[in-house]
DNA sequence: AAAAATACCGAAACCGGTTTCGAAATGATT
DNA sequence: AATCATTTCGAAACCGGTTTCGGTATTTTT
């Protein structure tokens, strides 16, 4: 038994101050007595039990983190690597899925562990020290690219991790996705029952496997309504503003401009957007613009911008629960969720000026 | 000594997997011996030192950071708990700071631990659960209160922090601030040199300190310019979107109303440029508004709007610094840092329509 | 060459918990 | 009452590091 200190006075004025070995002499007995009896063990009188539980709320006892988790081998922390910020963010995911990520993982008792990526070094690194130092027990991946280094580094670790994003390894991983293609599938048919017949794409850069998804959405839709493809109306972007804005005006200042223009984000569709007013064209009577991401703000401007929206509080949740079941069974089967985004029409599309009238019933 | 298990194959193959004990053994030294090699104690032989370092990079050894942490007492983890997000968030201030911190913090070798705050609990609560568990070191506090329950709790615990903003008891503990006061006075003077006579304000609720300030601001300017105060241009609001439109409504429904309006922040602008739209206002020609963010996407719309705008990785860097300096030696005087806002002009902005002639000179 | 100082490392305690194992005490069985 | 099964708890190892202390081995001093 430790030492059994007296301690008569009682000055546990701060908490966070009494041990269990404090608890322990006080009560008269061990410390693996009072860890069992705290941590629910069988073998332990009722008696005992309560006079342990009494004890420790009484003293305010709660246990050492680090020590708990230094015994039981696991660290209760996920990690999150925030990817390298965009000089201008525009859009809020990043907070609100972190917030998100964070009260789901509170509900199972792990903490949250955000490191920011060094645009230094190599993408994986930051994963590479987590795992070497053992300070998490998972990671939560977003952004994810195609060919994605951090997915490969940890499939071939056999470290546990959840992808917000689909990546060329899907197969082999837990991930939860928006449905992109899909949302870009709707809003192209919706532009084009508006009555569009041009419709340019901005997309974004192909490392990201979402705008790859998008792109193929608007394509596929493209295809199903017998429009022509017209390789001028895609315009690579970067998700950003600049980029929106660049892309625009290479959209806008063809000799025959698009009536319509999709956007793989909302940052890039303000960029598209100031583009058109500086070009002249009005929206949207002369252009129709649509985002991606639901920005909140998107209904503060002129006009209102149309946008496809998703739950980032949902991705959270899904994303922790797919975590959640893979650390507790690591050899279960891959499972992954596909979740839809829905089209927030809020203004800043219409039909086109000149309705043209060709024959949509039916593909020649 | 520890058991010295011959290990002759080399089946390193995953990382992380090489304990100290293990070095300790293929060297024929003490776990002690190897950890002072390896932490530069004095004590160890440069012969020794090598063998260990070099024995150490070749297995790639990594200490297991919870192990270290425990025995050393400490936790090199920074707290940082997310107030509750509004439903329809618009700045990203949250996640430029979160990565701004974090990437100081690393500096440091310090982790950053990301909490979201329930919003059904007390706004303590969090805090008193990371203390009493002993998760991190210190903590990272924003958006403070006048009268802050965190940060009373946390002076009464003794507790390592810093708040980005100031506090009743600011006395007492360090912070860095943005100085809002003197960034609405700037923004209120150069209203009033465009020639304004009549400027509305849209507040934050008065539950943030930051938000009275930037107030304060503003009538003394308005004062130090011997323009009289109009209780009724001084609108409540909430720094949200909706709460803009409904202040500037309040506002622009009024018999003489403003021809300026400054905001506490740029989502109530945006809201306020909304209402303004709807009630026919054309900005700037008709009505000024002035945000304080600098959110990025008010470059986008139109006009882009003119803010008072901050660097926030500067912020996330200061409070670091502030509070390591602080973990290092608790005792020093509470030190405290105030950076500037800039007006960023943008085009919000202008001359009023009729410019009244009244002597700005000096006062009367 | 003996004594004193120094360099170097092993042994062991420690951080604060968890968990296994075995023994003592209690109760049930025959 | 002797035997066996249960209940209940103590003892000790363990997680993986750090740090203090003391004892050789080596070098320096006289």
């Amino acid at each position: 038994m430790n030492d059994v200190k007296a301690r008569p006075e009682m000055e546990w004025v701060k908490s966070g101050e009494v041990r269990i070995s404090d608890l322990a002499a006080e009560l008269g007995l061990t410390k693996g007595t009072v860890s069992r009896a705290l941590n629910g063990y069988e073998d332990i009188s009722k008696k005992t039990r309560k006079r342990v539980m009494e004890a420790a709320t009484k003293r305010g006892y709660v246990p050492t983190t680090q020590a708990r988790r230094l015994a039981m081998g696991l660290t209760e922390t996920i990690g999150l690597v925030l990817p390298p910020m965009p000089s201008q963010p525009v859009n809020t995911f990043v907070s609100e899925f972190i917030n998100s990520v964070s009260a789901a993982l509170h509900l199972h008792g792990y903490d949250l562990l955000v490191h920011s990526a060094n645009s230094e070094e190599s993408e994986v690194e930051p994963y590479r020290r987590l795992v070497q130092s053992r300070k998490v027990d998972g990671f939560i991946i977003f952004r994810t690219h195609e060919k994605d280094p951090r997915v490969n580094y940890l499939l071939n670790e056999g470290f546990p991790f959840v992808t917000h994003g689909r990546t060329a390894r899907m197969a082999e991983h837990d991930w939860f996705d928006i449905d992109g293609e899909k949302a870009f599938r709707d809003a192209t048919s919706h532009l084009i029952k508006l009555g569009h017949q041009r419709i340019g794409f901005v997309g974004g850069g192909k490392e990201f496997f979402s705008a790859q998804l998008r792109l193929k959405g608007f394509r596929t839709m493209l295809e199903e309504s017998c429009l022509e493809k017209v390789p001028s109306l895609e315009q690579p972007g970067d998700l950003t503003g600049q980029g929106g804005e660049i892309a625009a005006q290479n959209l806008l200042k063809q000799t025959r401009p698009p009536t319509a223009i999709l956007c793989a984000n909302d940052a890039s569709a303000l960029g598209v957007m100031k583009a058109a007013r500086e070009l002249g064209f009005k929206i949207p009577e002369e252009l129709s613009v649509i985002g991606y991401d639901g920005i909140a703000l998107g209904a503060y401007i002129d006009p209102p911008l149309t946008t496809l929206t998703f739950s980032i509080e949902e991705s959270g949740k899904e994303m922790v629960n797919l975590l959640m079941r893979r650390l507790k069974s690591p050899d279960l089967p891959v499972i992954s969720k596909l979740a839809s985004a829905i089209l927030k029409l809020r203004g800043s599309e219409g039909p086109p000026s000149s309705i043209q009238n060709k024959n949509m019933e039916n593909c020649l």
